[in-house]
DNA sequence: CGTGAAATTTTTAGAAATTTCACGGTGCCCTAAT
């Protein structure tokens, strides 16, 4: 079959089984790479069409497709939905239905009667789950809101990270990454983690025009959450507001409601029900605002969002604009307000600050140098006394210090010679610490966005990797720029070619190599692979001949 | 790192200033107690 008729092909599973009358550029190509047998990493805003992505080409594949996806309510959400379909079934596999469900679903998977199988990653980290999977010879591999293995894998659900093998064990079907938004810096890290080949990288642009950006900035805390109460109760909903803390959500939801507005707050902290409850609300329309910690938003597709505001910053701008992108779906006009406070900063400093066990890492190697043979990661995290996920978190750290080695298809691990206990603790923590250093100057960036003197838009954009030729007209500096005519000559000139272009890479005597990821009047930022992200002024730059072409 | 409440000290007899302390996010999963 030529490309052609592939695409035609396409095109009618989507129509017949899916009702769909025709499907989108990015999205028929990703399928096309898929047909190829290609790796394929989707960035594309949520809303548009993602999970069409695997669903129609799993019609034409042979085997059943493995869907990871992070959280159970939305795989719940995803099987209940392919079900009120004309296209195959769907079933998950998690701890949270009971085990005839569970059996019932395998069994379906088994017997061809459903073509979907959603796990979490966690799922896929056992062994008795991967060798039921390996037999159903699955025709692909998703990983869906790929930025979790980013975001999420590195401490706070480890078994992200383990992902590139379990698709090697079950037979390395094409592997397909699907994102809303990722900078560079996540996109290699999903290619890593995943272990893509080559991935044929499909995106739609990140930016949302009809978002207006905005930041509001104060010195002290009280006038800041009396001007978030009021611009939230004024501002048209349906909304959503974030804030840093459980605590702070309950109190902007209350204040809220006695000033007349149909406000509720969700957080982690929850019962399930009551979750479920405010989350199928909103999409209801009441309550019209949201108060929400990050908990909230994921599997969220609701077109008239008005306006996603946050009351504090997020500890990221990947976050922050996946937490933005939920405004204004419908293409109408919306508001995007950050609320800031540089001491707002210190938090997420302190939730990116985990503190590092020494001695469990000297433990774990000196138990591995006694082995004579490799041992698997639940068997050693018991010889050592740990948990299972303390000990694969400090083993990935061993891991990618080098100090420890992972074997055949067993996953299992032993102590690299030539290494001390106390010499590998020391290269762990120095891996550890470079993360740490990055995850500070992620906030930095964060910092950047909310004092740049120039367009917003063009900002963010080039934070992900986007040139934004001229200011977007549609941010707060832009309006303030056109009030000031005299400072406009100010914003950089739109296309005009600096020293240095996004992308290239560079060298810094004491910072070492990086990646330029955008320039901003007279100020250029790096991506340092040691340190992270640096702003560094050009002028000064150029007079020390900081930066050398790498 | 910053905040706010509680505890302590300072200063002069009830109150103000200072120090100490706890707390802060995201979700799987499994096990034990209802």
């Amino acid at each position: 079959m030529d490309e052609r008729e592939r695409g035609a092909e396409l095109r009618r599973v989507a129509r017949e089984r899916f009702g769909w009358s025709d499907l989108g550029t990015e999205q028929a190509e990703a399928m096309q790479g898929l047909l190829d047998g290609r790796d394929v990493l989707v960035v594309m805003p949520t809303g548009s069409g993602k999970s069409a992505i695997y669903q129609v080409p799993t019609v034409l594949l042979g085997g059943p497709t493995v869907v990871v996806s992070p959280l159970i309510a939305l795989q719940r959400d995803q099987v209940t939905g392919l079900r009120d379909s004309e296209a195959p079934d769907a079933v998950a596999v998690n701890s949270a239905q009971s085990q005839s469900v569970t059996d019932e679903g395998w069994q379906a998977v088994e017997d061809g009667d459903a073509e979907y199988l959603f796990l979490s990653p966690e799922q896929l980290a056992r062994k008795d789950v991967l060798e039921r999977l390996r037999e159903l010879r699955p025709s692909l591999f998703v990983v869906d809101e790929a930025h979790c293995v980013s975001a999420w894998g590195h401490d706070f659900r480890p078994d992200y990270l383990t992902l590139g093998e379990a698709a090697e064990r079950l037979g390395r079907p094409p592997v397909l990454a699907l994102t809303a938004t990722a900078a560079a810096p996540v996109r290699e890290d999903i290619v890593e983690h995943l272990h893509m080949r080559d991935p044929h990288l499909v995106t739609t642009g990140t930016d949302r025009p009809a978002i207006q950006l905005s930041v509001h900035t104060y010195t002290d805390d009280p006038s800041k959450r009396e001007a978030v109460s009021r611009w939230t109760a004024a501002a048209p909903a349906p909304g959503i507001l974030y804030t840093a803390t459980r605590k702070d959500a309950e109190a902007y939801a209350e204040r809220l409601r006695e000033d007349g507005v149909d406000a509720e707050a969700y957080h982690a902290g929850l019962r399930a029900a009551e979750r479920r409850r405010i989350q199928d609300g909103f999409m209801e329309g009441a309550p019209a605002v949201v108060v929400a910690t990050s908990a909230f938003g994921m599997g969220i597709d609701k077109p008239d969002v008005r306006f996603v505001a946050h009351a504090s910053v997020p500890e990221s701008l990947d976050s922050y604009y996946q937490e933005v992108g939920r405004a204004g779906r419908d293409g109408e006009a919306a508001d995007a307000v950050l609320f800031y406070r540089p001491e707002d900063l210190g938090l997420q400093k302190f939730l990116t600050s985990k503190s590092l066990d020494s001695e469990a890492l000297r433990r774990i190697m000196s138990t591995l140098f006694q082995q004579d043979a490799p041992q698997s990661r639940s068997r050693t995290a018991e010889l050592c006394g740990l948990s299972r996920r303390k000990a694969g978190d400090l083993l990935n750290l061993l891991e990618e210090a080098g100090a420890v080695a992972v074997e055949g298809r067993r996953r299992a691990v032993r102590a690299v010679a030539g290494w001390s206990a106390e010499d590998a603790a020391e290269a762990a923590a120095e891996v550890f610490e470079q993360r740490r250093r990055i995850d500070r100057s992620r906030i930095e960036m964060m910092r950047g966005y909310a004092e740049t003197p120039s367009c917003r838009r063009q900002h963010l954009l080039g934070y992900f990797g986007e040139q934004l030729d001229s200011p977007c007209g549609r941010c707060d500096m832009c309006e303030r720029l056109d009030d000031e005519p005299a400072a406009s000559d100010h914003a950089s000139p739109a296309g005009e070619a600096g020293p240095y272009e996004p992308n290239e890479r560079v060298q810094h005597a004491d910072w070492g190599a990086g990646t330029v990821m955008h320039m901003e009047d007279d100020r250029v930022t790096v991506l340092f692979e040691q340190v992270g992200y640096k702003t560094l002024s050009l002028s000064a730059v150029e007079e020390g001949d900081l930066l050398t072409g790498a």
